[in-house]
DNA sequence: GTCTATATACGGATAGAC
DNA sequence: GTCTATCCGTATATAGAC
């Protein structure tokens, strides 16, 4: 699948997205008329990342997010109670649409080399259009509150033991060499998280996001499919 | 090598460290008395990195790091001349540190394929021993100032030539597979990274670093390896 | 060398006009 | 709905006593 093909699937406008999280945080978003929240939300939310992601989110003053959104610091108040409270309805969000899109992608009727393929595929694909939310979603982890920081955990685990069990399903079918399913699942998601973490480093050696997809299918049919290789020491 | 045999080897104690950075910065360290400067930088050292790990160096206030380090605001600031100097004095000493081990462990004497594994071992051994200083490292990266953030990333991709000139040589010396370097020698280092990035969840699996070691190498040698696999299709 | 006390600026957040 | 003006806490950094 090429990237043209993965994004007419998704429909991930930058409007839908802001929709749904208008719809979400209905109670905390004061101002009402949908058309304007969306259109505003797209400002804090661009702006938000482009500075957090040069700078970090801590060292954003609302003053710095006020002038690049075009919104008076007042009027941010109208769309969230607080600055960490801006932090979460990003991360939730993302996360919302990774699920959504790796569950799309990995059909339960695929062979389980076509559903590995499919879901590292998906990954790199979605981590490619949302680029700047994957990287601050990463690197802003450690500076949620509590609660949240549990939900990025578990969230971070979940979509590798997304993996992990569609390599237990290719083993249990004898279509899949018998590597550790934990350890192989762990370092295709380092494979993932390199992509859009370095983004600048591909983007200098002009390494474009199929380019990148083939290299990782390649390497990781070459260590999963079952053939003269030595075997795991575990 | 194990663990235990690789820090023997490379003699880096809490003190060491210390007293090279002293003499490093001996004009910006108003405290003359070597004994009492290594005693304190140590605990300023360490308890940067407890606090700015747990919730980023920038949020660390100098209140924070007053009551962790054991000593009063005026005291830090005969050790450093601003927070920022803090941040650099750290990293220029970690990247030091790992350049000189890389040097000292990839011996040019070794074959292709030893070379790339001292050279994986010894930076896994050394991220373990150090973990808290890269971690700090790369996640504060890019709040450095503008000429340090060169640096840093010069530092990154001078590692990973590392690994691809060694991957060029044993390409030459036809002992591997004709994969591109410059890609394989980005995915170890991706390995490499997840090491010490994601040290909690290895943690909580038990599994150390010599078993860590063991399946990156394995993993390595699967695709390094000439062999009846599929050909790279680029 | 280290401490306490303080100067000074900047941060998040809100009140109230329009 | 949005703006300007302002409150008030906390940040870095320093002065000066001991």
């Amino acid at each position: 699948m090429t990237l043209a093909e993965f994004k007419s699937m998704v429909s991930l406008s930058k409007n839908e997205i802001c929709r749904e999280i208008f719809l979400e945080n209905a109670q905390t978003i004061k101002v009402k008329k949908e058309e304007r929240v969306i259109h505003n939300l797209g400002r804090i939310f661009d702006a938000t990342l482009a500075i957090s992601n040069k700078k970090g989110f801590h060292a954003m003053s609302l003053r710095d997010l006020s002038e690049n959104a075009g919104l008076s610091m007042g009027a941010l108040y109208s769309y969230f109670a607080s600055k960490d409270e801006l932090l979460s309805m990003i991360q939730e969000q993302g996360r919302r649409i990774t699920r959504r899109v790796l569950e799309q992608q990995i059909r339960p009727d695929l062979a389980p080399m076509q559903k590995l393929k499919a879901g590292i595929i998906a990954h790199l694909y979605l981590s490619e259009i949302m680029q700047p939310w994957f990287y601050f979603s990463f690197m802003e982890a450690k500076n949620l509150e509590k609660k949240q920081q549990k939900d990025a955990i578990a969230s971070e685990l979940m979509t590798e033991q997304v993996y992990a069990a569609i390599l237990r399903e290719g083993q249990r079918a004898g279509d899949f060499a018998p590597t550790d399913p934990d350890m192989t699942a762990a370092i295709i998601k380092a494979m993932l998280q390199e992509w859009y973490v370095k983004r600048w480093k591909y983007r200098s050696r002009q390494i474009d996001v199929e380019q990148y997809a083939g290299f990782v299918l390649n390497w990781v049919e070459a260590f999963v499919r079952p053939a003269n290789r030595p075997v795991e020491t575990k």
